[in-house]
DNA sequence: TTGAAAGCGATACCAC
DNA sequence: GTGGTATCGCTTTCAA
């Protein structure tokens, strides 16, 4: 037990180490090790003189120490996607999914952004920062696939890259899910369907979900012998006005992936005198907890972030405890689709 | 140079360590380790001969290594309020301001859960998991408060706790937020001024920042010698309609200091044929990236939430790099209003 | 300007 | 069921 220089100024409060706490409760330090980890039997007798003597002296293992030793970190890292982007009620519940998975498996979570790129998941790894990856936000052709490859860590890859590489994968089916959007709103009659998808740039930069998602959306359309009616979205009032002119007036059904759009978008069908579900059914692509406050309740497929979550951090889990190479895994969840009030059978129009 | 036991399975890759890039460079481990740190002087050749070893291994040093070594982490404790609640992309802004600024200081981020409370903070700093801790979402009277001044790591909170016991905090300044919106609205020749607040929720538990918005508001209506008329607000639409009716239809000028509830609450206004901002004056307390995007632009007071961040980043840094104790320092945002198209003088009513 | 070696605090092997 | 101890990879003092 010893006094650190560190930033405790004067009151300068002792470091206990696992020595001190094996001299308390005079047993061996192995046996306090063992004790902790429950990697070897102990004795009822010296287990609770170990509990006192570490509950008196308030011990806490060093973490650092501790990852020597054992090169385990007992640490995630988290690569999330920081720009203040669109999708970040999305975002948020991703992150707080991970994080509190993994503290139910006695884990912390490093957060890197995404914007650090490849050289961030080779600093944190590469030190041993962390025994595994969950990565977010993939695209098609995302550069960081290939370094993941090469890590000595596990990586969970939330998205679905065209080349996973041997790399798991989790996430929601964006194209059945888009297929489902499709197949509620013919169900209800609808055959002029177009989507209002995220905003270009989402497009631009090969963002997988946006990708798969209009890929089933256009198989949906198309066998239902329709025309495909698909343009990007610019969330901005100015943007959602241009995406509904480009899409023209006789469309019936919309299925919206774009969150963001949602509160602009009603508003002006609003204004152009199209009443929701009457004149324009709505389909939003949205997760439960982020459906904006708006005057229709709106039907929704789902965006199951927390389960996603969740599960990554489970595929994490079982690549580390498997003490032998795990065969790569693709979970894609399958849509929900929950009916609320804005899709009704199309009025027929002249 | 040895093989690991990890996850690698097959492919095992080679752990590089300090005394291979030794060995390669023809220098003692020492050498690489002042030619990594800077901490003495050495000769140009040598140093080049390391930066290329290093180059050609891939070497990584080993974080558990030189904390233990070192009694330093590089990793900053990020304490976050990772409900799914309401100010979502308020707290998304402040995290990635922290991630980014840490990163610029080469620290990393741990990020933790505010349900888990005072424990997490014991666990991550009394592990030295982390070198310093920053606390968003501070109450007044917060538990986590005592904790933190425990703890051998400096902190820093977001928020202004009642008594801040010798904690360094940073904060946009709430009380004079408040002023501000009323003195702006009250410039604009309003005097039936109301605030639309958080909700009752965030009262209940304390919350510092809305607790200090309330009372410049407060002091800044009672100067204007006009009523006080502030209520907690829902942010759903049942809410924001009763929030509106409990304030009364004679208002003329509305704070409101919360995001969620803007888009319902243009909407209602709209649909009891008040406009803005001819009928009624509004100014949204938000940060600037978060202003939704509604028919009239909003004239807002700025959540800083970007700089506030940074700060908190930044003194976090200074208390780590200052060798004693620092005396404890508040510093609070001057607020910033934006005018844009939402507040007009009132329309005299009859 | 450089090297040698003593820790840092825990784990896990080997012995009993 | 328990104890001794080499080891993990790095930092940093001391000595040259």
């Amino acid at each position: 037990m010893r006094c650190q220089g560190g930033g405790c100024g004067l009151q300068c409060v002792a470091v206990v180490t696992i020595d001190d706490v094996a001299r308390a409760a005079g047993v061996s330090t192995s046996t306090v090790s063992y004790a902790l980890s429950g990697r070897r039997p102990i004795s009822p007798a010296t287990r609770e003189r170990v509990a006192a003597a570490i509950a008196e002296l308030g011990y806490h293992p060093h973490a650092g120490a501790r990852a020597l030793a054992s090169s385990r970190s007992s640490v995630l890292a988290l690569v999330a996607p920081l720009r203040a982007d669109i999708n970040v009620p999305v975002i948020m519940e991703f992150v707080t999914a991970v994080v509190t998975a993994a503290r139910e498996h006695n884990y912390d979570v490093l957060l890197l952004t995404k914007d650090e790129g490849t050289a961030g998941l080779q600093r944190v790894a590469g030190g041993a920062m962390v025994d595994a990856l969950i990565v977010m936000d993939v695209e098609s052709a995302d550069a960081r696939v290939p370094a993941l490859v090469k890590l000595r860590q596990p990586s969970v890859l939330i998205g679905l890259p065209t080349e996973p590489a041997g790399l798991n994968c989790v996430d929601l089916d964006f194209e059945a899910t888009a297929r489902a959007c499709v197949e509620h709103l013919a169900s209800h009659g609808h055959r002029r369907i177009a989507l209002v998808g995220p905003a270009p740039g989402v497009y631009q930069r090969g963002t997988s979900y946006a990708n798969r998602f209009l890929t089933g959306f256009t198989g949906a359309v198309t066998a239902l012998g329709a025309d495909v009616v698909a343009e990007p979205c610019d969330p901005s009032r100015a943007g959602v006005r241009d995406c509904l002119d480009r899409i023209g007036p006789s469309v019936t059904g919309l299925v919206v992936h774009n969150e963001a759009a949602l509160v602009p978008l009603l508003d002006l069908l609003r204004i152009d005198g199209k009443r929701v579900p009457e004149d324009v059914s709505v389909v939003a692509v949205c997760p439960r907890d982020a459906v904006p406050p708006l005057p229709v309740r709106l039907t929704t497929a789902e965006i199951p972030a927390h389960e996603v979550g969740t599960l990554a951090v489970t595929m994490a889990m079982r690549l580390l405890d498997s003490p032998v190479a795990t065969p790569p895994e693709t979970r894609l969840l399958p849509p929900v689709i929950v009916p609320r009030d804005s899709v009704a059978p199309p009025v027929d129009l002249p």
